[in-house]
DNA sequence: CCGATATGACTTATATATAAGTCATTGTGG
DNA sequence: CCACAATGACTTATATATAAGTCATATCGG
């Protein structure tokens, strides 16, 4: 494992979030009229581990957790693949107009 | 390991919506003059599972790719932590509704 | 009602993600 | 221009998430 055990601590909105995507997922399908082991086998993934997204376990692969979504129709950016990709070059235009590196300064709170 | 070998494959869609969520990090990131040391240290994770959630890696920790981008400004949800639980009770009173059981029809492709 | 079945909660073996460390490269600030 | 720092890409050991299976309970359809 990681040569230093893991304790993770997850922010309330996080906590939150993840719980509500997992409702969100749930309710889809039941409202698709989906068995858990349906709705497991067309991801490809165990029924447990649906259980647990839908629970809102913070530990399950970002992956799956957004082909579960898209499965049961809930996008978390509400558009499609290839409204996404406008997105993302628009995204790396940005990027490209920042510094390359970070320059670490004294502090750094810009937390205002 | 699970008793079978695990190789998941993912929609277009998720694979898109991974990397969108990835640039947004970063850029967050780079925008707040963070070090990704820095940010990494901040969420209690390795800088190197943040360079893969900044790639847009679909196997990583939903609850740390969550708290990554509360913590650069972003809410996948548009909303803090209290209104959401708003819609956590919302959607729980409409789950209620529902039957608690599916039951598994004939075919399932209500893809209409 | 009652039988069949979906669900929830566990357990266990094991594949795999993770933290830590290293190295090379690149970019920046002075 | 140059030293220093940040980044990206790897490697490795190991903690941990996952698939599979079991059991008990709840609940729906007939």
């Amino acid at each position: 494992m990681p040569k230093k055990s893991v304790t993770r601590t997850y922010s309330r909105y996080t906590r939150e979030a993840l719980k509500l995507l997992g409702q969100i997922i749930k309710l889809g399908r039941v409202e698709r009229k989906l068995t858990a082991q349906d709705l497991a086998d067309r991801a490809g993934i165990s029924r447990d581990m649906l259980q647990r997204i839908e629970k809102g376990d913070p530990k399950c692969e970002i992956g799956v957790a957004f082909e579960l979504a898209a499965l049961v129709g809930f996008k978390l950016f509400d558009a499609d693949a290839s409204s996404l990709t406008g997105h993302i070059s628009q995204t790396e235009g940005k990027l490209a107009l920042l510094p390359k590196h970070v320059r670490k300064p004294k502090a750094v709170d810009d937390e205002f």
